[in-house]
DNA sequence: TAATAAATGAGTCACACGTTCCATTTGCGA
DNA sequence: TCGCAAATGGAACGTGTGACTCATTTATTA
């Protein structure tokens, strides 16, 4: 009775997604002081976890009571099975993904196997995905987009290992009905392809140490068109550079003497997809 | 002095990574009980952070007396602030990798900007990185190795979205030096060149929904000459699979309707970095 | 506005907690 | 074997804990 009936007809959430997913949808319904610990449980989980019912009635800036009203309103026996939920979470919560990593790639070392190989460049992937997730410089993100999305056509110039980058952004573009050419090699018909540039199109040069010279020559000779480059490469020294008014430095962690191309992978589907979009809110869309 | 001096000169390890390299550092020097709490305390880190002192006793097999003489010896005022130590490493630790990927995701989704792009197809390829780490097929992948090492020429068959893969292997194999022929279809001769491939030769066809018709023509020709092929693709129903010897099954996630390539790509190169190893250790490299 | 129920605050209590203390055992050198 | 110090086990203690109860305030309904 005195429990207005939340003991007997809920399940008691016993893991912390069911029980946020609750409090979630009760929200609107809860009384003043419980909505207020609800929101502060939320937003300080551990706190929950590590906390006394008094400090943390405290912090929450309500009496220790109501911490209580608040679990058995929920279905718990009291303050403490609640708290068990908040515990588990940090329990059963995965290693960090650093740890992870690390585990992977000491496995990938110092293991022989075949699995070791492929745990390598799983590892390296990640890597590389985390790092660029982080150091994307975002105004020359934004940069980039705006100039590829104004170009009427998008040349896409990348040899060797970089290759496989270009030609996804070419398959890319095309899908997206974006007007592009990718230099291939096969021809040898390059310096032709390259002359019809104008400053009215726009070039992604992709390329990475050691910079494969036909690279280099062809988006030399392209900024002397005035075509405007964005360049993806490795480091500010790299000859890409010097041509390009944009330009990303993208570290990949190697593997086995093979450097993984995750990061530069998505960087150019969001370069790509970004552009697409762009064009279709500017009203540009279908210069093909 | 009744704690035999490690109250004074030691300095109180603050962080959890010092308190372990502390407690290995003295190990031999701990008397047994205390010893055997210091292992169970670096085997059980979540029990210590957790427990009380007497359910920890119990599980390790001493008096919460002893316990807490092992805090002190630490250079600890007792249990509770060793414990705070086994507390903090849980709340410092990174949110899982899970809570993250879906952090980035939920901010693609919603957010509108540029970056939720980019945040989307880095959440993409982490995840597909993520799957493929924990559901590849270990037989499958040795079976693999051992099929393309002896081949004497790896046909690499594949076409629109993943033919960005099959160019990174035939970049990949001939780095290593291993005979290799990309089909491509530029030139229109993909029969012939698919008619050259025996018994001797192997294939890895890569092709996911919706499947190129070209290349599950080119598949099933091929493996009508009794060339064993190894596919990569995205579910057993896939029309690749009848034809495979061996084949993967690769879930991609994907973002704004583009698949993500980096668990095929690092699949992908773990096969061809294996098979390369794989080749040295049996003797027969540089079949170029 | 009055009557009633719900929500809240605050005081109380039993108890489990971390800690201390002391008796006993163990290990070690003479 | 003896003697001493370190290590250990186990009981006792005082504090702070979570939970309960009840008085008071706030919201709701007639």
């Amino acid at each position: 009775m005195g429990l207005g009936g939340a003991t007997m007809d809920e399940r008691v959430p016993r893991d912390f997604e069911t029980l946020r997913a609750t409090i979630l949808e009760r929200r609107q319904s809860l009384p003043k002081r419980i909505a207020q610990i609800a929101a502060y449980a939320l937003d300080n989980p551990d706190d929950i976890a590590f906390g006394t019912a008094a400090s943390i009635a405290a912090s929450a800036g309500v009496q220790p009571s109501t911490l209580i009203r608040f679990a058995q309103q929920l279905g718990f026996d009291g303050f403490t099975s609640l708290q068990q939920v908040f515990r588990e979470r940090l329990r059963e919560r995965n290693s960090s993904y650093d740890e992870r990593l690390a585990a992977l790639r000491a496995k990938a070392e110092e293991g022989a196997g075949h699995r070791a190989i492929f745990d390598g460049f799983v590892a390296a992937a990640s890597t590389s995905l985390s790092d660029i997730s982080r150091t994307l410089n975002e105004p020359h993100f934004e940069e980039a987009i705006a100039l590829l999305a104004k170009a009427e056509t998008i040349y896409v110039l990348a040899k060797r290992r970089s290759y496989p980058v270009a030609s996804y952004i070419a398959y890319a573009l095309g899908k997206l009905k974006i007007r592009n050419q990718l230099i291939e090699s096969a021809a040898g018909l390059n310096a032709e392809m390259v002359g019809f540039a104008t400053p009215n199109d726009a070039v992604i040069a992709i390329s990475f140490s050691p910079y494969a010279p036909a690279t280099i020559e062809e988006t030399r000779a392209i900024s002397e068109q005035g075509v405007p480059i964005v360049a993806i490469t490795d480091s500010s020294f790299s000859p890409l550079a010097q041509f390009a008014k944009v330009w990303f430095e993208v570290a990949e962690a190697d593997f086995a003497g093979f450097r993984s191309l995750s990061a530069t992978m998505a960087l150019a589907m969001a370069l790509t997809v970004a552009v697409g979009e762009k064009r279709r809110d500017t009203g540009r869309k279908r210069k093909v």
